[in-house]
DNA sequence: CGGCGTCTGTCAGCGATCTGTCAGGTTGGG
DNA sequence: CCCAACCTGACAGATCGCTGACAGACGCCG
Protein backbone atom coordinates (compact mmCIF):
# COMPACT_ATOMS: atom_id res chain seq x y z
CA UNK A 1 0.00 0.00 0.00
CA UNK A 2 1.62 2.98 -1.49
CA UNK A 3 0.56 6.45 0.62
CA UNK A 4 1.61 10.48 0.04
CA UNK A 5 2.21 12.42 2.72
CA UNK A 6 1.85 16.10 1.88
CA UNK A 7 2.67 18.34 4.72
CA UNK A 8 4.90 21.12 5.16
CA UNK A 9 5.60 20.86 8.19
CA UNK A 10 8.80 18.62 8.57
CA UNK A 11 8.10 17.31 11.94
CA UNK A 12 4.75 16.20 11.03
CA UNK A 13 5.46 14.78 8.16
CA UNK A 14 7.99 12.64 10.02
CA UNK A 15 5.45 12.13 12.56
CA UNK A 16 2.98 10.80 9.41
CA UNK A 17 5.33 9.14 7.49
CA UNK A 18 6.37 6.74 10.82
CA UNK A 19 3.57 5.95 11.75
CA UNK A 20 2.02 5.21 8.56
CA UNK A 21 5.23 2.89 7.85
CA UNK A 22 4.28 1.32 11.38
CA UNK A 23 0.88 0.69 10.17
CA UNK A 24 2.40 -1.31 7.07
CA UNK A 25 2.22 1.12 4.36
CA UNK A 26 5.20 2.55 1.79
CA UNK A 27 5.37 5.79 2.79
CA UNK A 28 6.45 8.70 0.84
CA UNK A 29 6.17 12.32 1.46
CA UNK A 30 6.69 16.13 0.16
CA UNK A 31 6.69 19.14 1.60
CA UNK A 32 5.65 21.31 -1.78
CA UNK A 33 2.56 22.11 -3.51
CA UNK A 34 3.43 21.56 -7.14
CA UNK A 35 5.45 18.65 -6.48
CA UNK A 36 2.25 16.92 -4.63
CA UNK A 37 0.51 18.05 -7.34
CA UNK A 38 2.50 16.56 -9.69
CA UNK A 39 3.06 13.27 -8.18
CA UNK A 40 -0.37 12.82 -7.50
CA UNK A 41 -1.24 13.10 -11.23
CA UNK A 42 1.56 10.88 -12.45
CA UNK A 43 2.59 8.33 -9.72
CA UNK A 44 -0.46 5.76 -9.22
CA UNK A 45 -0.78 5.67 -4.71
CA UNK A 46 -3.31 3.90 -2.70
CA UNK A 47 -3.66 6.81 -0.22
CA UNK A 48 -3.12 10.68 -0.27
CA UNK A 49 -2.81 12.18 3.37
CA UNK A 50 -3.47 15.91 2.56
CA UNK A 51 -2.78 19.05 4.63
CA UNK A 52 -4.26 22.02 3.49
CA UNK A 53 -2.32 24.32 5.07
CA UNK A 54 -0.16 24.55 2.44
CA UNK A 55 2.52 27.62 1.64
CA UNK A 56 3.05 27.48 -1.91
CA UNK A 57 -0.21 26.04 -2.90
CA UNK A 58 -3.74 25.27 -1.54
CA UNK A 59 -3.85 22.28 -0.53
CA UNK A 60 -7.74 22.42 -1.78
CA UNK A 61 -6.61 23.89 -5.43
CA UNK A 62 -4.47 20.74 -5.31
CA UNK A 63 -6.90 17.99 -4.52
CA UNK A 64 -9.80 19.74 -7.39
CA UNK A 65 -6.78 19.81 -9.97
CA UNK A 66 -6.07 15.86 -9.17
CA UNK A 67 -10.13 15.26 -9.55
CA UNK A 68 -10.88 17.47 -12.39
CA UNK A 69 -8.06 15.22 -13.99
CA UNK A 70 -9.50 12.27 -13.42
CA UNK A 71 -7.45 11.04 -10.46
CA UNK A 72 -9.74 8.84 -8.22
CA UNK A 73 -7.27 7.79 -5.07
CA UNK A 74 -8.63 7.58 -1.41
CA UNK A 75 -7.46 11.10 -0.56
CA UNK A 76 -7.32 12.06 3.42
CA UNK A 77 -7.56 15.62 4.05
CA UNK A 78 -6.04 17.06 7.12
CA UNK A 79 -6.53 20.50 8.38
CA UNK A 80 -5.79 23.42 11.31
CA UNK A 81 -9.10 24.37 11.83
CA UNK A 82 -12.38 22.43 12.05
CA UNK A 83 -15.05 24.63 11.32
CA UNK A 84 -17.66 22.58 9.66
CA UNK A 85 -17.81 24.85 6.40
CA UNK A 86 -14.22 23.70 5.96
CA UNK A 87 -15.42 19.98 6.34
CA UNK A 88 -17.76 21.00 3.72
CA UNK A 89 -15.31 22.50 1.52
CA UNK A 90 -13.29 19.59 1.49
CA UNK A 91 -15.45 17.07 0.72
CA UNK A 92 -16.92 18.80 -2.22
CA UNK A 93 -13.56 18.97 -3.75
CA UNK A 94 -13.26 15.92 -3.91
CA UNK A 95 -11.66 14.37 -0.59
CA UNK A 96 -13.09 10.89 0.81
CA UNK A 97 -12.40 12.10 4.67
CA UNK A 98 -11.64 14.63 6.78
CA UNK A 99 -9.03 14.68 9.95
CA UNK A 100 -9.04 17.89 12.25
CA UNK A 101 -6.02 18.74 13.72
CA UNK A 102 -4.53 17.88 16.51
CA UNK A 103 -5.42 14.09 16.40
CA UNK A 104 -4.14 11.02 17.47
CA UNK A 105 -1.95 9.13 15.46
CA UNK A 106 -4.00 6.13 15.94
CA UNK A 107 -7.15 7.34 14.35
CA UNK A 108 -5.43 8.44 11.40
CA UNK A 109 -4.20 5.04 10.91
CA UNK A 110 -7.70 4.20 11.23
CA UNK A 111 -9.45 6.06 9.13
CA UNK A 112 -6.34 5.87 6.55
CA UNK A 113 -7.10 1.67 6.58
CA UNK A 114 -10.80 2.15 6.19
CA UNK A 115 -10.07 4.22 3.15
CA UNK A 116 -7.86 2.22 1.52
CA UNK A 117 -10.05 -0.87 2.52
CA UNK A 118 -13.23 0.75 0.78
CA UNK A 119 -11.47 2.03 -2.38
CA UNK A 120 -10.75 -1.81 -2.86
CA UNK A 121 -14.46 -2.47 -2.35
CA UNK A 122 -14.47 -4.11 1.15
CA UNK A 123 -16.34 -3.66 4.20
CA UNK A 124 -14.00 -4.92 6.87
CA UNK A 125 -10.61 -4.79 8.39
CA UNK A 126 -10.33 -9.06 8.41
CA UNK A 127 -10.84 -10.29 5.39
CA UNK A 128 -10.96 -13.68 4.61
CA UNK A 129 -10.26 -15.99 1.49
CA UNK A 130 -10.43 -19.50 1.31
CA UNK A 131 -8.85 -20.93 4.54
CA UNK A 132 -6.92 -17.34 4.89
CA UNK A 133 -7.42 -14.44 6.54
CA UNK A 134 -6.14 -11.15 6.91
CA UNK A 135 -6.27 -8.71 10.00
CA UNK A 136 -5.08 -5.05 8.36
CA UNK A 137 -4.96 -3.93 12.33
CA UNK A 138 -2.50 -6.22 13.54
CA UNK A 139 -1.23 -6.80 10.29
CA UNK A 140 -1.76 -10.81 10.79
CA UNK A 141 -2.01 -13.61 7.81
CA UNK A 142 -3.34 -16.73 9.40
CA UNK A 143 -4.60 -19.96 7.41
CA UNK A 144 -6.49 -22.50 8.60
CA UNK A 145 -6.52 -20.36 11.95
CA UNK A 146 -2.77 -21.10 12.33
CA UNK A 147 -0.64 -17.54 12.10
CA UNK A 148 1.90 -17.69 9.66
CA UNK A 149 5.17 -15.74 10.04
CA UNK A 150 6.00 -12.89 7.19
CA UNK A 151 7.74 -10.31 7.28
CA UNK A 152 7.34 -6.84 6.47
CA UNK A 153 7.54 -7.08 2.67
CA UNK A 154 5.98 -10.30 2.36
CA UNK A 155 2.95 -8.74 4.32
CA UNK A 156 2.88 -5.65 1.78
CA UNK A 157 2.79 -7.93 -1.11
CA UNK A 158 0.18 -10.40 0.66
CA UNK A 159 -2.14 -7.77 1.52
CA UNK A 160 -2.02 -6.05 -2.01
CA UNK A 161 -3.05 -9.06 -3.65
CA UNK A 162 -5.63 -9.43 -1.07
CA UNK A 163 -7.30 -6.23 -1.68
CA UNK A 164 -7.15 -6.96 -5.43
CA UNK A 165 -8.45 -10.34 -4.73
CA UNK A 166 -10.53 -10.37 -7.75
CA UNK A 167 -7.90 -9.20 -10.46
CA UNK A 168 -4.46 -10.80 -11.92
CA UNK A 169 -2.16 -8.08 -10.75
CA UNK A 170 0.91 -7.55 -13.28
CA UNK A 171 4.40 -7.42 -11.67
CA UNK A 172 5.08 -4.19 -12.85
CA UNK A 173 1.92 -2.80 -10.33
CA UNK A 174 3.85 -5.03 -7.83
CA UNK A 175 6.98 -3.30 -8.51
CA UNK A 176 5.82 -0.15 -7.95
CA UNK A 177 3.67 -0.56 -4.87
CA UNK A 178 6.40 -2.74 -3.02
CA UNK A 179 8.49 0.17 -3.53
CA UNK A 180 8.74 3.65 -4.30
CA UNK A 181 9.08 4.18 -8.13
CA UNK A 182 12.75 6.02 -7.17
CA UNK A 183 13.85 2.62 -6.79
CA UNK A 184 14.81 0.47 -8.96
CA UNK A 185 14.34 -3.26 -8.47
CA UNK A 186 14.34 -5.76 -10.38
CA UNK A 187 11.36 -8.33 -11.75
CA UNK A 188 12.94 -10.68 -9.46
CA UNK A 189 13.25 -9.68 -6.73
CA UNK A 190 9.18 -10.26 -6.36
CA UNK A 191 9.52 -13.27 -7.62
CA UNK A 192 12.20 -14.42 -5.08
CA UNK A 193 9.23 -12.55 -2.04
CA UNK A 194 6.76 -15.21 -4.18
CA UNK A 195 8.84 -18.28 -3.49
CA UNK A 196 9.40 -17.28 0.01
CA UNK A 197 5.92 -16.94 0.50
CA UNK A 198 4.86 -19.97 -1.30
CA UNK A 199 6.76 -21.92 0.80
CA UNK A 200 5.99 -20.90 3.94
CA UNK A 201 2.08 -20.64 2.87
CA UNK A 202 2.08 -23.49 0.62
CA UNK A 203 2.52 -23.18 -3.40
CA UNK A 204 -1.05 -23.25 -4.33
CA UNK A 205 -2.09 -20.05 -2.71
CA UNK A 206 -0.12 -17.47 -4.89
CA UNK A 207 -0.85 -18.47 -8.30
CA UNK A 208 1.01 -16.89 -12.06
CA UNK A 209 -0.46 -16.52 -15.27
CA UNK A 210 2.63 -16.36 -17.26
CA UNK A 211 2.34 -12.72 -19.01
CA UNK A 212 0.21 -11.59 -17.18
CA UNK A 213 0.69 -11.07 -13.40
CA UNK A 214 0.15 -13.02 -9.72
CA UNK A 215 -3.35 -13.59 -8.26
CA UNK A 216 -4.49 -15.27 -4.43
CA UNK A 217 -6.83 -17.95 -4.16
CA UNK A 218 -7.65 -19.84 -1.09
CA UNK A 219 -5.80 -22.76 -0.98
CA UNK A 220 -9.07 -25.14 -0.48
CA UNK A 221 -10.36 -24.16 -3.86
CA UNK B 1 -30.59 7.31 -4.59
CA UNK B 2 -32.16 4.79 -1.84
CA UNK B 3 -31.45 6.13 2.24
CA UNK B 4 -32.50 4.27 5.36
CA UNK B 5 -31.69 6.53 8.07
CA UNK B 6 -31.70 4.13 11.59
CA UNK B 7 -32.56 6.04 14.60
CA UNK B 8 -33.96 5.98 17.72
CA UNK B 9 -34.87 9.64 18.30
CA UNK B 10 -37.95 10.24 16.70
CA UNK B 11 -37.27 13.70 16.12
CA UNK B 12 -33.84 13.37 14.74
CA UNK B 13 -35.45 11.16 12.55
CA UNK B 14 -37.29 13.50 10.79
CA UNK B 15 -34.97 15.70 10.68
CA UNK B 16 -32.71 13.56 8.97
CA UNK B 17 -35.39 12.68 6.47
CA UNK B 18 -36.45 15.76 5.45
CA UNK B 19 -32.90 17.06 5.27
CA UNK B 20 -32.19 13.85 2.61
CA UNK B 21 -35.00 14.27 1.27
CA UNK B 22 -34.64 17.73 0.21
CA UNK B 23 -31.39 16.77 -1.06
CA UNK B 24 -32.87 14.73 -3.73
CA UNK B 25 -32.55 11.13 -1.91
CA UNK B 26 -35.26 8.84 -1.32
CA UNK B 27 -35.28 8.68 2.54
CA UNK B 28 -36.72 5.85 4.62
CA UNK B 29 -36.06 6.20 8.26
CA UNK B 30 -36.49 3.53 11.13
CA UNK B 31 -35.77 3.13 14.65
CA UNK B 32 -35.35 -0.15 15.34
CA UNK B 33 -32.30 -2.33 15.76
CA UNK B 34 -33.79 -5.89 14.71
CA UNK B 35 -35.81 -4.00 11.73
CA UNK B 36 -32.76 -2.03 10.60
CA UNK B 37 -30.53 -5.24 10.89
CA UNK B 38 -33.61 -6.80 8.58
CA UNK B 39 -33.79 -4.27 6.33
CA UNK B 40 -30.08 -3.84 5.80
CA UNK B 41 -29.65 -7.29 4.93
CA UNK B 42 -32.57 -7.93 2.63
CA UNK B 43 -33.23 -4.50 1.05
CA UNK B 44 -30.67 -2.73 -1.67
CA UNK B 45 -30.06 0.91 -0.14
CA UNK B 46 -27.30 3.37 -1.81
CA UNK B 47 -26.43 4.73 1.63
CA UNK B 48 -26.94 4.37 5.08
CA UNK B 49 -27.21 6.67 7.94
CA UNK B 50 -26.87 4.54 11.30
CA UNK B 51 -26.75 5.89 15.00
CA UNK B 52 -24.66 4.02 17.46
CA UNK B 53 -27.22 4.75 20.32
CA UNK B 54 -29.41 2.34 19.71
CA UNK B 55 -31.92 0.58 22.43
CA UNK B 56 -32.54 -2.47 21.62
CA UNK B 57 -29.19 -4.18 19.59
CA UNK B 58 -25.77 -2.12 19.37
CA UNK B 59 -25.43 0.17 16.03
CA UNK B 60 -21.80 -1.36 15.86
CA UNK B 61 -23.06 -4.91 16.16
CA UNK B 62 -25.93 -4.16 13.50
CA UNK B 63 -22.79 -2.78 11.17
CA UNK B 64 -20.67 -6.02 11.74
CA UNK B 65 -23.10 -8.54 11.00
CA UNK B 66 -24.05 -6.56 7.72
CA UNK B 67 -19.96 -6.76 6.87
CA UNK B 68 -20.02 -10.04 7.78
CA UNK B 69 -22.71 -10.98 5.47
CA UNK B 70 -21.04 -9.31 2.54
CA UNK B 71 -23.09 -5.86 2.12
CA UNK B 72 -20.85 -4.03 0.77
CA UNK B 73 -23.40 -0.60 1.13
CA UNK B 74 -21.86 2.57 2.12
CA UNK B 75 -22.64 3.16 5.73
CA UNK B 76 -22.74 6.54 7.77
CA UNK B 77 -22.30 6.19 11.27
CA UNK B 78 -23.72 9.02 13.94
CA UNK B 79 -22.71 8.89 17.33
CA UNK B 80 -23.18 11.27 20.22
CA UNK B 81 -20.23 11.50 21.99
CA UNK B 82 -17.11 12.30 19.88
CA UNK B 83 -14.11 9.87 21.79
CA UNK B 84 -11.89 8.86 19.07
CA UNK B 85 -11.80 5.55 20.37
CA UNK B 86 -15.37 5.05 19.61
CA UNK B 87 -14.47 6.51 16.41
CA UNK B 88 -11.96 4.07 15.41
CA UNK B 89 -14.39 1.53 16.52
CA UNK B 90 -16.85 2.22 13.89
CA UNK B 91 -14.33 2.82 11.55
CA UNK B 92 -12.72 -0.82 11.91
CA UNK B 93 -16.36 -1.93 12.01
CA UNK B 94 -16.65 -1.30 8.26
CA UNK B 95 -18.28 2.13 8.37
CA UNK B 96 -17.19 4.25 5.40
CA UNK B 97 -17.53 7.56 7.12
CA UNK B 98 -18.16 9.31 10.85
CA UNK B 99 -20.01 12.29 12.07
CA UNK B 100 -20.25 13.05 15.84
CA UNK B 101 -23.33 14.98 16.82
CA UNK B 102 -24.19 17.24 17.01
CA UNK B 103 -23.36 18.09 13.63
CA UNK B 104 -24.99 20.54 10.90
CA UNK B 105 -27.64 19.35 8.67
CA UNK B 106 -25.09 20.49 5.25
CA UNK B 107 -22.47 18.69 6.48
CA UNK B 108 -24.33 15.45 6.75
CA UNK B 109 -25.84 15.93 3.56
CA UNK B 110 -22.33 16.75 1.82
CA UNK B 111 -20.92 13.90 3.46
CA UNK B 112 -23.73 11.58 2.34
CA UNK B 113 -23.57 13.03 -1.55
CA UNK B 114 -19.55 12.00 -1.23
CA UNK B 115 -20.18 8.34 -0.01
CA UNK B 116 -22.48 8.16 -2.97
CA UNK B 117 -20.74 9.15 -5.19
CA UNK B 118 -17.73 7.47 -4.21
CA UNK B 119 -19.65 4.15 -4.34
CA UNK B 120 -20.91 4.94 -7.75
CA UNK B 121 -17.62 4.78 -9.19
CA UNK B 122 -17.46 1.75 -9.87
CA UNK B 123 -17.36 1.42 -13.69
CA UNK B 124 -17.93 -2.45 -14.77
CA UNK B 125 -14.53 -3.40 -16.58
CA UNK B 126 -16.30 -6.16 -18.38
CA UNK B 127 -17.54 -5.94 -22.06
CA UNK B 128 -19.36 -8.03 -24.09
CA UNK B 129 -19.72 -8.45 -27.53
CA UNK B 130 -21.72 -11.44 -29.26
CA UNK B 131 -21.40 -14.48 -27.20
CA UNK B 132 -17.83 -13.11 -26.54
CA UNK B 133 -16.94 -11.22 -23.10
CA UNK B 134 -13.94 -9.55 -22.04
CA UNK B 135 -12.97 -9.10 -18.19
CA UNK B 136 -10.53 -6.00 -18.59
CA UNK B 137 -10.00 -6.69 -14.75
CA UNK B 138 -8.76 -10.37 -14.45
CA UNK B 139 -7.78 -10.09 -18.16
CA UNK B 140 -9.71 -12.82 -19.01
CA UNK B 141 -11.91 -13.59 -21.56
CA UNK B 142 -14.53 -16.27 -22.09
CA UNK B 143 -16.64 -17.31 -24.62
CA UNK B 144 -20.25 -18.76 -23.80
CA UNK B 145 -19.61 -18.68 -20.25
CA UNK B 146 -16.38 -20.82 -20.48
CA UNK B 147 -13.17 -19.55 -20.35
CA UNK B 148 -10.75 -19.06 -23.24
CA UNK B 149 -7.18 -19.72 -21.99
CA UNK B 150 -4.54 -17.43 -23.69
CA UNK B 151 -1.54 -16.34 -23.72
CA UNK B 152 -0.46 -12.68 -22.70
CA UNK B 153 0.05 -11.65 -26.43
CA UNK B 154 -2.72 -13.28 -27.56
CA UNK B 155 -4.90 -11.58 -25.05
CA UNK B 156 -3.75 -8.20 -26.12
CA UNK B 157 -4.31 -8.56 -29.33
CA UNK B 158 -8.14 -9.84 -28.67
CA UNK B 159 -8.38 -6.86 -26.32
CA UNK B 160 -7.22 -4.18 -29.04
CA UNK B 161 -9.70 -5.52 -31.18
CA UNK B 162 -12.24 -5.57 -28.74
CA UNK B 163 -12.10 -1.77 -27.58
CA UNK B 164 -11.93 -0.97 -31.15
CA UNK B 165 -14.78 -3.25 -31.98
CA UNK B 166 -16.40 -0.78 -34.29
CA UNK B 167 -13.93 -0.51 -37.31
CA UNK B 168 -11.36 -3.14 -38.79
CA UNK B 169 -7.79 -2.73 -37.20
CA UNK B 170 -5.01 -2.27 -39.99
CA UNK B 171 -2.47 -4.98 -39.46
CA UNK B 172 0.36 -2.10 -39.33
CA UNK B 173 -1.88 -0.51 -36.10
CA UNK B 174 -1.64 -4.04 -34.22
CA UNK B 175 1.96 -4.24 -34.95
CA UNK B 176 2.27 -0.77 -33.40
CA UNK B 177 0.28 -1.69 -30.37
CA UNK B 178 1.35 -4.99 -29.31
CA UNK B 179 5.32 -4.39 -29.97
CA UNK B 180 6.89 -1.05 -28.94
CA UNK B 181 8.00 1.12 -32.38
CA UNK B 182 11.73 -0.01 -31.82
CA UNK B 183 11.25 -3.76 -32.58
CA UNK B 184 10.63 -4.87 -35.91
CA UNK B 185 8.49 -7.90 -36.07
CA UNK B 186 7.75 -9.32 -39.46
CA UNK B 187 3.57 -8.99 -40.23
CA UNK B 188 3.41 -12.83 -40.03
CA UNK B 189 3.63 -12.35 -36.96
CA UNK B 190 0.28 -11.23 -36.59
CA UNK B 191 -1.17 -13.72 -38.64
CA UNK B 192 0.28 -16.58 -36.90
CA UNK B 193 -0.81 -15.31 -33.29
CA UNK B 194 -4.41 -14.78 -35.17
CA UNK B 195 -4.24 -18.56 -36.32
CA UNK B 196 -3.84 -19.44 -32.97
CA UNK B 197 -6.37 -17.03 -31.98
CA UNK B 198 -8.80 -18.61 -33.98
CA UNK B 199 -8.22 -21.75 -33.22
CA UNK B 200 -8.90 -21.60 -29.55
CA UNK B 201 -12.35 -19.31 -30.41
CA UNK B 202 -13.26 -20.87 -33.68
CA UNK B 203 -12.48 -18.99 -36.75
CA UNK B 204 -15.42 -17.09 -37.15
CA UNK B 205 -14.48 -14.29 -33.82
CA UNK B 206 -11.88 -12.81 -35.81
CA UNK B 207 -12.97 -11.48 -39.46
CA UNK B 208 -10.36 -10.56 -41.89
CA UNK B 209 -10.88 -7.87 -44.84
CA UNK B 210 -8.56 -8.23 -47.07
CA UNK B 211 -5.68 -5.25 -47.81
CA UNK B 212 -7.80 -3.87 -44.20
CA UNK B 213 -7.05 -5.57 -41.15
CA UNK B 214 -8.68 -7.76 -39.02
CA UNK B 215 -12.31 -7.12 -36.63
CA UNK B 216 -13.98 -8.69 -33.94
CA UNK B 217 -17.53 -10.47 -34.41
CA UNK B 218 -19.85 -12.18 -31.65
CA UNK B 219 -19.87 -15.97 -33.01
CA UNK B 220 -23.56 -15.83 -32.81
CA UNK B 221 -23.95 -12.93 -35.25
C1' DC C 1 32.23 -1.11 18.41
C1' DG C 2 31.78 -5.81 16.84
C1' DG C 3 29.36 -9.93 16.32
C1' DC C 4 25.05 -12.17 15.12
C1' DG C 5 20.74 -13.15 13.00
C1' DT C 6 17.33 -11.72 9.85
C1' DC C 7 15.77 -9.71 5.79
C1' DT C 8 16.04 -9.07 0.93
C1' DG C 9 18.04 -8.06 -3.69
C1' DT C 10 21.03 -10.14 -7.11
C1' DC C 11 22.81 -13.79 -9.77
C1' DA C 12 22.83 -17.95 -12.42
C1' DG C 13 20.85 -22.13 -14.06
C1' DC C 14 16.71 -24.88 -15.22
C1' DG C 15 12.37 -26.09 -17.41
C1' DA C 16 8.37 -24.99 -19.52
C1' DT C 17 5.98 -22.21 -22.36
C1' DC C 18 5.55 -18.83 -25.75
C1' DT C 19 6.16 -16.90 -30.19
C1' DG C 20 8.62 -15.31 -34.43
C1' DT C 21 10.27 -17.31 -38.47
C1' DC C 22 10.22 -20.10 -42.34
C1' DA C 23 8.33 -22.69 -45.94
C1' DG C 24 4.87 -23.92 -47.97
C1' DG C 25 -0.39 -23.89 -49.19
C1' DT C 26 -4.81 -21.34 -50.08
C1' DT C 27 -7.70 -17.61 -51.36
C1' DG C 28 -9.44 -13.72 -53.79
C1' DG C 29 -9.28 -9.71 -56.63
C1' DG C 30 -8.05 -7.67 -60.99
C1' DC D 1 -4.50 -16.52 -64.90
C1' DC D 2 -1.33 -14.23 -61.76
C1' DC D 3 0.13 -11.96 -57.91
C1' DA D 4 -0.38 -10.40 -53.50
C1' DA D 5 -2.47 -11.11 -49.38
C1' DC D 6 -3.54 -14.34 -46.11
C1' DC D 7 -3.43 -18.88 -43.67
C1' DT D 8 -1.14 -22.65 -41.36
C1' DG D 9 1.98 -26.35 -39.41
C1' DA D 10 6.49 -27.11 -37.71
C1' DC D 11 10.27 -25.77 -35.22
C1' DA D 12 13.90 -23.55 -32.68
C1' DG D 13 15.31 -19.62 -30.23
C1' DA D 14 13.63 -16.36 -26.90
C1' DT D 15 11.26 -15.39 -22.88
C1' DC D 16 9.32 -16.09 -18.45
C1' DG D 17 8.99 -17.79 -14.03
C1' DC D 18 11.06 -20.74 -10.31
C1' DT D 19 14.57 -21.76 -7.25
C1' DG D 20 18.98 -22.27 -4.46
C1' DA D 21 22.93 -19.84 -3.19
C1' DC D 22 25.03 -15.83 -1.78
C1' DA D 23 26.18 -11.38 0.11
C1' DG D 24 25.18 -6.67 1.41
C1' DA D 25 22.11 -4.11 4.52
C1' DC D 26 20.00 -3.59 8.62
C1' DG D 27 18.80 -3.92 13.36
C1' DC D 28 19.81 -5.85 17.86
C1' DC D 29 22.43 -6.75 21.73
C1' DG D 30 26.29 -7.34 24.58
Amino acid sequence: MRVLVVEDDPIIRADLGDALTAAGFLAESCGDGNEALFRGDTEDYDLIVLDLGLPSLDGLSILRQWRDNGRGMPVLVLTARGTWSERVAGIEAGADDYLPKPFHMEELVARARALVRRAAGHGSAIQTLGDLRLDANQMRVTQRGKPVSLTALEYRLVAYLFHHRDRTVPVTELLEHLYGDDESRDVNAIEAVITRLRRKMGAEVIGNRRGFGYYLRGTDE
